[in-house]
DNA sequence: CTAAATGTTCTAGCTGCTAGAGGTTCAAGC
DNA sequence: GCTTGAACCTCTAGCAGCTAGAACATTTAG
C-alpha cells in the first residue's frame, strides 16, 4: 500500500495534482486508513501512469477520461481510441504550424536589430507595424 | 473618436479584452462620454494593434508590457527589446521541439492501430505502456 | 419617440494545476 | 511509551488570458 507521496514519487506526479485528479474524478477515491489518509494500490499507480502519459503526449483532460472509459471497457472499439488519437494529431500539427510562422517572424525582428536606442528598434518596429505580419489572426494561444 | 466596439472590430480583439487589457493596466483609460461610454482615439488603436500583435507572437503579457514600456521610451537601449524577443524566440523553438517528440509519438500509436476492439489497441497500451516513451518528462503544458 | 444595438459593471468560469494556511497523523528513534 | 518531524489532511485562493452571462444604461437610426 502506498501513501499518495510515495504514488506521486512513482509517476513523476505532485501530491497536489493527484487530489486534484481525484477531485475531478479521474482518479478514483482511494482507500483510508483510520486516520483518513489515502493509500492506494497497484491500479492506482496503473492509471496515473496512464494519464500522466497521456498528458505528456498533450492530450486534454477530458479526451484522456474519454480514454480511460475506452481502456476500462475493452469489448468497445478501438476506432474510437484512435480518432481521438488522430484528433490530437492533428492538434499537435496545427500547433506546429502556427510555431513555425511564428518563429520565421521572431527571427527577422531579431536579425535586424540594429543595437542603437529603441527609437529606431526593428523588434518594436515590427510590432508596430502589422501590415507584414504573416502570422495567422487566431494563433494566439498556440 | 471610437466606441469600444469598433476598437475590437479595427483590432480584432473582443469587447471583454479590451476592458481586461484596461483593467490590468496594459491599456490606458479612456475619455468617456456623458454617458460614462469609452471613446478611442488613434493611439489606442496603435497600442492594442501592438499587444494584439505581440500575442499573436506569443509573447506573455508581461513581456508585452515592458515592450510598452521601452516603446514609451525612445532614448533607452534597443537591446532590451532584443533580448526580450530572443528570450520569446527560445520559447517557440522549445516549445515546437516539444511537439516534435509528441508528433512523432502520437504517429506511432495510430501506425499500430489494428482496428480492432480496445481489447489490444495500439493506442491505448501504448499509453500504458511508459517504456517506450521518448518524450521528456517536463514536456506537460508544452 | 421608440426599439435595437451596443454599451456599462460585476461576478464567475475555463484549463490544469500550484501554493499556502492551519491543523492532524504516521513512523522512527530514544 | 513518548516525542519529534516528515508527511499527510482540507480548504481557499491564485496563476494566465481571457470568455460568458446577468442585469441594467446609453446611444443612434428610423
Amino acid at each position: 500500500m502506498l501513501t499518495i507521496g510515495s504514488l506521486g514519487k512513482k509517476t513523476g506526479t505532485k501530491v497536489q495534482t493527484i487530489r486534484y485528479y481525484e477531485q475531478i474524478g479521474l482518479m478514483p477515491e482511494p482507500g483510508r486508513t483510520e486516520g483518513g489518509q489515502r493509500r492506494y494500490g497497484d491500479a492506482e499507480v496503473d492509471r496515473l501512469s496512464f494519464i500522466r502519459h497521456a498528458r505528456q503526449l498533450g492530450f486534454p483532460l477530458e479526451a484522456i477520461r474519454e480514454l480511460l472509459d475506452l481502456s476500462d471497457n475493452p469489448d468497445r472499439s478501438c476506432h474510437e481510441a484512435d480518432s481521438i488519437a488522430r484528433r490530437q494529431l492533428k492538434q499537435v500539427e496545427l500547433r506546429m504550424d502556427r510555431l513555425k510562422a511564428l518563429r520565421t517572424e521572431l527571427k527577422r525582428m531579431i536579425h535586424e536589430c540594429s543595437g542603437g536606442n529603441t527609437a529606431d528598434c526593428k523588434v518594436l518596429e515590427v510590432l508596430r507595424d502589422h501590415s507584414e505580419c504573416l502570422t495567422d489572426h487566431d494563433a494566439i494561444g498556440a
